[in-house]
DNA sequence: GCCCGAGTGTTACGATGTATCATCACTTCC
DNA sequence: GGAAGTGATGATACATCGTAACACTCGGGC
């Protein structure tokens, strides 16, 4: 492993990552990486933490612009249909991908109950077993979400940051 | 494996069970098992797909009688807390519990995307793998949910059926 | 009787997500 | 050039999900 720092670098210089990812993938599919997608996702990849779609309409909009959170979940749709942003499930929320993944198979969140940090990873193993597990359960599996709660590494170090 | 049998006593008879398994944990822990909470539970797992809080309020209100979404709530967090019930993060909505464990550790829901159905299974293998990927991440797990979605053995056995 | 606490009813509200229709930009075909 | 089609967006309304606040009831203890 450690790829680590990878599945870090959300946080401001990962949101260029990020865009620079997403126009690359459009251009290669041929689809439209239009201004609100790009800045829904600059949105989205300028956190650490997930954001709710009310929360991405009102941070792009301005005094002289209103954006609706319906657009945002067209954007939100889009981006998340092709793997560029991802949903979390339990906290009804976003964060842009940290990974170059083809699918969204085999991920793994990892959410800060203290700092709300999102971490996202890969894990084969889990996978694996997981697959064994549906193989004899009879299931065909399509899609899986899982997501952990818990206290990341960085606030286990240092244990009374407010 | 062919605990099959046992994962999904959900469905009429399983009510039963789960309401008898509700009273004696109440019991034993000194709980109040009302009669909207044994009312919640019994439509709950008298299905086996998930219900929303609203379907729930709906489905126990009549000419009579009208039972608000609110109440539901509390019933649902009353009974999500002492296990009695699972939340399924990925549809908002609710399932009884089919097993009598101690905790809501370990737990996979199968969701099948075509019947609706929803199994409830353990894994204590994929937990192994999870907490050995975890530990190397250095995150410290607190609660986590693991949502599988995708067909069940039994439409997959009969393909075309509506 | 009185108080107190847990559960419930009721209303209102906030937060999340979708349906519908109009508009705009761009392409294609005539 | 102009008509028609397609995909994205804007705007309004609506549907669904979840919570806050307050009043009421019912039981037990004093």
């Amino acid at each position: 492993m450690h790829d680590h720092a990878a599945t870090h670098d959300h946080g401001c210089g990962g949101a260029q990552a990020a865009i620079a990812r997403a126009e690359r993938l459009c251009r290669e599919r041929d689809l439209q990486f239009t201004r609100l997608r790009r800045e829904v996702l600059a949105a989205v990849a300028g956190q650490t933490r997930p954001m709710g779609a009310y929360d991405i309409a009102e941070a792009l909009s301005a005094p002289g612009r209103r954006v609706a959170a319906v657009s945002v979940y067209r954007a939100l749709d889009f981006l998340t249909e092709h793997g560029l942003v991802h949903r979390i499930a339990s906290r009804n929320a976003f964060v842009s991908c940290g990974h170059s993944h083809t699918d969204g198979a085999g991920l793994v969140f990892l959410i800060c109950r203290n700092c709300g940090t999102i971490d996202e990873t890969t894990a084969p193993e889990v996978e694996d077993q997981l697959g064994r597990t549906l193989a004899k359960a009879g299931f065909k599996p399509i899609s899986r979400i899982l997501e952990v709660e818990g206290e990341c590494g960085a606030c286990l170090s240092r244990p009374a940051e407010a």
